[in-house]
DNA sequence: GGAACATCTGAACACTTGTACAGATGACCA
DNA sequence: TGGTCATCTGTACAAGTGTTCAGATGTTCC
């Protein structure tokens, strides 16, 4: 779409550009990265996941209180985390009870916290 | 804001509820967090910073070469990036060579990777 | 069956955000 | 010093996104 090839004439060091090019993720897999990413890119959503790791399973109506966020808005946040395969959904009578998905996910979550805490963000 | 109160007379499980809110990140550390993930959840700067990843320094033509990006959008990506301190810049004559911050990004890059190729997404 | 309840869904709005164009900076070299 | 080069910045527009309101499910209990 634009001046791309220009750019390509002008690579500094072709080894570490072609390198690079190869271990990049391609577009499927990229997608599937940043669509998680995005996922926990937002307050709602990351309040609910950490409200779900501290206290495993927890229902619509928990996951709003402990987040104090409005049920709707909890919905519909819960709903675009299962549809992404980051938290599971079970029913009981007629209540949904949430949980985190998997360890990945755990893990993403207390790694990046730590990360947060040690150097400040920075 | 809204019926929030009227939530929390419902809690359904008050002392999971309870401890939730209590190990809940505050809103300075979450705003943090975000941030972070937000960052990470665009495939302009995801493509970047997995780039880095892989060539462990390069300066903006070659990132933008590795990326197939304008060099102008990489630029601007580039400057969210550093002023969020994941990536770290050094001027060397002309150029200016980027690479990722500390461990903390590379190993998040890393196992968000390695969970998407596990499941698939899932 | 009907009422009360927890949760879900659809649509509309305001808001945020990524990208592209144009021009500005700062560094090198003749 | 003047010109070229790599990179940066400001601005504007299009596109994407979160929250809300209103109403629809599906479940339990009488």
């Amino acid at each position: 779409m634009t001046d791309l090839d220009a750019c390509a004439v002008q690579v500094v060091d072709a080894v570490k550009v072609s390198g690079a090019r190869r271990a990049l993720p391609g577009d499927p897999e990229l997608g599937k990265l940043t669509d998680l990413f995005r996922l926990l890119g937002d307050p709602t959503r990351a309040r609910i996941l950490y409200a779900l790791l501290a206290a495993e399973e927890l229902c619509v109506c928990d996951i709003a209180a402990t987040t104090h966020t409005a049920e709707t808005t909890t919905s519909h946040a819960l709903r675009l985390l299962r549809t992404a395969g980051v938290v599971s959904a079970q029913r009981v009578g007629r209540m949904m009870y949430y949980r985190l998905a998997d360890g990945h996910v755990r893990m993403l979550l207390e790694l990046t916290r730590e990360h947060i805490r040690e150097d400040g963000g920075r």
